[in-house]
RNA sequence: GGGGUGUUAGUUAAGCUGGUUAUAACGCCGGCCUGUCACGCCGGAGGCCACGGGUUCGAGUCCCGUACACCCCGCCA
């Protein structure tokens, strides 16, 4: 008899069957999904990465295959070849290939399957920490497969757009030099120099200056990224990036690209035309309205910053906001309305200021809108000049019934604070999904924004100067430049962020090409020209010789295809992701080391674990 | 480094103020069944209640610690 995958080679795949293909002899490779036995027929859906196909396998077609076939169990990986029928008026209206049914005249068990540690079903009910341990299970599923399909896709019309676009996929090494600042790198141990180390790259920047150096004008690349770095719902230490470069451009040009690519990707992949150009918006309104610089705007409630009002009321009579009396540099009072159609109860405002105080925050000031503007159930009311609550409640907009909540202090803290409880409250009254997007289809579901002319530098408190807000080369504003050496805080630069839906997925610069500005932007950080030659060397002298102005960004892929398939969880867009502890529960990465190849390395492990 | 949530059959969960033999559904095993597609029916097996201490006459339940997973702050910028 013909044997399977040797004479018989797969005809179709089991999403592809329907009336049209009544008649037809078939060949389907593919894993039992399901089966229902009823003793004289044994009806099986006969799963492959494409669909669902019923099988039957009837008594009558043969004793032996039938016997055969009431062995089948879940994941036994099976080819069938049969006839394709219609299934008259069975029709299962929920299967693409519902029509016909497959009746089997051969059967052949590749490999029979263990019983499986949870069902292969679209709906996850299982505990995340059992999936990964059996990915190759998970992966399973319809929408896991599903998903990384789309990745798939998203790489090819990455590819195909760019390559249109006139950039060249160039590589670049993931065994780098140290470089210091930025994320923290993994470090491998170089055996043929021993006592030193080659870094993991963080990401491939300084090379992708370097193609520009070397007059390659356009570079691009899907790369792999690494920094041991904790980890978050959308931060893994190993992640993909579209990375890419170009010369002769202004910030203009870079956003013009990238649009092109996204749009395209979100054409191509979903069927959802996205309008071009992005809109923009400037990184202190950012700050201002939303806390940080990846505003979600979905939804509004934005932030009301009353810093400059106490500080006219000199306070406002208020013991807590006296320190505001005068306006000092770095702390800050803002608030938050809630509308009065939230209806909170006491209980769900107390629950607000826990999440707040999880935050670093010592309370939540809060107050509710009374009838004639007063203030109750708030500690600030007994205290508040009537002059000062009457402008705070025209300057958050506040109606009766509505609440307002209150954070000042430093001014990190307070715009963490109320950044999330903003994300928080969105949730929780319904104007933003806990994850995903309901309506993927429509383009206004999608809020894209490139946030930009961010500073230069950021002040840091433990090192007392000035440091890279993103890094050393970051080209100046022109108008921003005569500031470096009086009022560095002031310096702004061409440096963006593109942003959607709350997620940072993408950042990159103009680059600083300019040898003399170069060294008054290291001047301003406290630099010496020695000091930068040794850190960053190599870079600064590629840029001596003849460097054309250039510029680019780096796309997140994994938070892309997480917001693009609206996944729960990045994990979710990655084959083989890693917990928040960077571990693979698979593998059980990372393990022990062999003495032996640790005394090749001439490493020794100090660490003893604790008992 | 810090805060929060969780951990009970293979899986998902229930188990109240501590009280006899820890429940259910799905899955698993055996039997019956030719039109099911969440197939159905009959029968059965399956548990160190994460781990280690403590309180108590008695702990799945209360307390402390540890481990692991997830979410957040710091970190990543």
């Amino acid at each position: 008899m013909a044997e399977f995958i040797r004479d018989l080679k797969r005809t179709h795949s089991c999403g592809e069957l329907t009336a049209k293909d009544v008649g037809k002899e078939v060949i389907l490779f593919g894993w039992v999904h399901n089966r229902r036995d009823h003793g004289g027929a044994v009806f099986i859906d006969l799963r492959d990465r494409a669909g669902l196909t019923q099988v039957v396998f009837e008594a009558e077609a043969g004793r032996e295959m039938h016997d055969l076939a009431q062995e089948l169990r879940y994941e036994f990986c099976i080819g069938v070849r049969g006839k394709v029928v219609s299934r008259g008026g069975n029709v299962n209206p929920r299967l693409v290939t519902g029509e016909i049914e497959v009746h089997a005249a051969q059967l052949a068990i590749f490999n029979r399957s263990e019983t499986p540690p949870f069902l292969i079903e679209d709906k996850i009910d299982t505990a995340e920490d059992k999936r990964l341990h059996y990915r190759y299970l998970d992966l399973r599923r319809a929408p896991l497969q599903q998903t990384l399909m789309k990745r798939s896709e998203m790489n090819a019309v990455t590819r195909q757009t760019l390559n249109r676009l006139g950039f060249l996929e160039l590589e670049t090494p993931f065994l780098v030099k140290y470089t210091p600042g930025g994320a923290r790198n993994f470090l491998v141990p170089a055996r043929l120099s021993p006592g030193k180390f080659y870094a993991l790259a963080e990401s491939p920047q300084l090379f992708k200056q370097l193609f520009m150096v070397a007059g390659f004008e356009r570079y691009f690349q899907i790369v792999k990224c690494f920094r041991d770095e904790d980890l978050r719902l959308d931060r893994q230490p190993e992640f993909t990036q579209i990375d890419l470069e170009m010369s002769f451009v202004t910030q203009d040009d870079v956003f013009a690209a990238v649009e092109e690519l996204v749009t395209a990707l979100w054409s191509e992949v979903l069927g959802v035309e996205i309008a071009k150009p992005f809109p923009r918006m400037r990184y202190e309104q950012s700050m201002r309205e939303y806390g940080n610089d990846k505003p979600d705007l979905r939804f509004g409630m934005q932030h009301v910053d009353l810093t400059s009002l106490i500080a006219e009321f000199k306070g406002a009579g208020v013991p807590m906001w006296q320190s505001f009396a005068t306006a000092a540099p770095g702390q800050i009072v803002k608030a938050l309305r809630v509308p009065a159609s939230a209806n909170f109860s006491r209980t769900e405002t107390d629950k607000l200021e826990e999440i707040a105080k999880g935050m670093g925050a010592r309370g939540l000031a809060r107050a509710k809108i009374g009838e004639t503007g007063e203030w109750t159930q708030s500690p600030l009311a007994k205290s508040i000049a009537k002059e000062a609550r009457d402008a705070i409640n025209a300057a958050t907009g506040a109606q009766a019934g509505d609440i307002l909540l209150f954070q000042f202090g430093k001014e990190a803290m307070v715009h963490t604070v109320l950044a999330n409880l903003r994300l928080h409250l969105g949730k929780r009254l319904g104007l933003i999904p806990e994850y995903g997007t309901p309506d993927p289809k429509r383009a206004d579901s999608w809020k894209f924004l490139w946030v930009v002319d961010p500073p230069l530098f950021e002040y840091n408190e433990e090192l007392k100067h000035w440091v890279a807000a993103h890094h050393a080369f970051t080209r100046p504003h022109d108008e921003s430049i005569q500031y470096l050496e009086t009022d560095p805080g002031k310096v702004l630069c061409y440096r963006y962020d593109l942003v959607l839906n709350g997620f940072e997925i993408g950042g990159g610069s103009i680059r600083l090409h300019d040898p003399a500005v170069q060294e008054r932007v290291f001047a301003a950080m406290g630099i010496s020209p020695k000091e930068a030659e040794q850190k960053f060397g190599f870079l600064l002298q590629a840029l001596r010789f003849g460097a054309p102005p250039h510029g680019g960004i780096a796309l997140g892929m994994d938070r892309l295809a997480f917001l693009l398939t609206g996944a729960e969880s990045l994990r979710d867009v990655i084959p083989f992701p890693k917990t928040q502890k960077g571990t693979d529960l698979m593998t059980d990465a990372p393990g022990d080391a062999d003495p032996e190849q640790l005394r090749e390395l001439h490493i020794a492990v100090t660490y003893k674990p604790q008992t």
